[in-house]
DNA sequence: GGTCGTCAAGAGCAGTGCTCTCGTTTTTTG
DNA sequence: CAAAAAACGAGAGCACTGCTCTTGACGACC
């Protein structure tokens, strides 16, 4: 097909491309409040109403920006857990919680559009979910193979009978787990991100230096909570 | 003195607070990125430019409203704490916990302007971190005099030594506790404000449905994270 | 070759933060 | 008590934003 229909095709992927990256640059240095169609359209040496053909409207461009940023951050993350021994839990949840954090540390705004307060107006479309997910499907499925090879602390005392119908949405993320782990685990992953949260935003500013070293702390001790024999 | 002098700042304190007032509740609705000035002036049936002689550029008002926000928050945490038996440490937690949240729950873009992404090219003066230390404080407090209470496990294994000096700027919110135990309360800390942020930015919508439910059971395993005894 | 769809450009609308000026009113000073 | 000074609200205006609509040109298809 049709080096000619494909002539006008290619030269809009590439615009579309071109678009993206300008604004994804935009977003590194001004926040997503800063992120200016008219900006992007006249670094590109066009007119503002032109990026419309390609984006319908602003939140369009986020949401591509969004979508992106989820796929990197989730990409970084399954790496991080592939190149580790897949028997090595513990090395393996460390090293996905690094992967969070670095990705995050390295691309602040583009965290911030993910895990930041929600961009007001703004209501992410359905096409988000899937690439929304690869980063907490990677720690649901740490934590399904460790259960399963027996590396987890077993259940000790009962939980309470509200939390069994909450788990429903979370329990295909981590197939076979016991509830009591499964918390477990989600205590672990808003430990995580809470701290990511914190060291993004700012909040230890001149509180915190070396931020990785205590980081790698707080990582073990959700590790333990998580039960992951060491 | 006061009379004379006063009639003008009178009426000049009353229009500030009104003007704040007015812009807390636009923020409610519309989200710190949609508090706009002119709707402000508009709704006073002022001019836009009279607002400001009150507030000389929009970050002032703003930050002006963060104070207001961490007061807020310090207030209610501080609240929960006192209304707890003194020597009920795990009741103090939980209750601090659930002020957190709940204030955070009932005030969600509040609480985004406080521990949400930070508005792009808003700096946070100093007149802030007095107010923005209350709610921490009474977390500190808490650790500090469980600790003295010997109502928390002691330390187990040694500590890294690179972590020594990083605690440095957190020894002084809870005087007297080993590092070990204050690396716990920065670790439950953390997950309780990770939590938060989750649920006030929407990350649980479709996933978990009774929050304080579950909520109460990530509080309850970070206090056994920090070791308080049950 | 003619038709149709795609495209960039430009003007324009409503909104924003912010600045400056201009009378008026209130407070302070002489 | 009157004059000088400070504070104030109103208005116009600047530069900017997202977005819409129209116009004219170019390329693709029948």
């Amino acid at each position: 097909m049709t080096a000619s229909r494909t002539a006008r095709e290619r030269v809009r992927a590439e615009l579309t491309r071109e678009i993206t990256d300008i604004a994804r640059r935009q977003l590194a240095t001004e926040g997503a409040g800063g992120l200016s169609l008219r900006a992007v359209a006249r670094e590109m040496g066009m007119v503002s109403s032109a990026i419309y053909r390609y984006f319908p409207s602003r939140d369009d461009l986020l949401t591509a920006l969004i979508i992106d940023a989820y796929n990197a951050l989730g990409e970084a993350v399954e790496r991080a857990d592939a190149v580790c021994p897949q028997d090595d839990f513990p090395r393996r949840w460390m090293s996905a919680c690094h992967a969070v954090r670095d990705w995050a540390v390295a691309h602040p705004h583009e965290y911030a559009l993910l895990y930041g307060s929600p961009v007001p107006g703004y209501q992410a479309p359905q096409d988000t979910i899937e690439a929304r997910m690869r980063d907490v499907a990677v720690m649901g499925r740490l934590l399904s193979d460790a259960w399963r090879a027996g590396a987890i602390r077993p259940p000790a005392d009962e939980l309470s009978p509200e939390l069994e119908s909450e788990a429903a949405g979370i329990r295909d993320l981590m197939p076979g787990v016991p509830d009591d782990v499964l918390w477990r685990g989600v205590s672990a992953w808003t430990a995580l991100y809470g701290w990511v949260n914190f060291e993004v935003f700012g909040q230890f500013n001149n509180t915190i230096e070396d931020r990785r070293t205590v980081f790698e702390h707080m990582m073990r001790l959700a590790a333990a909570t998580i039960g992951i024999a060491r």
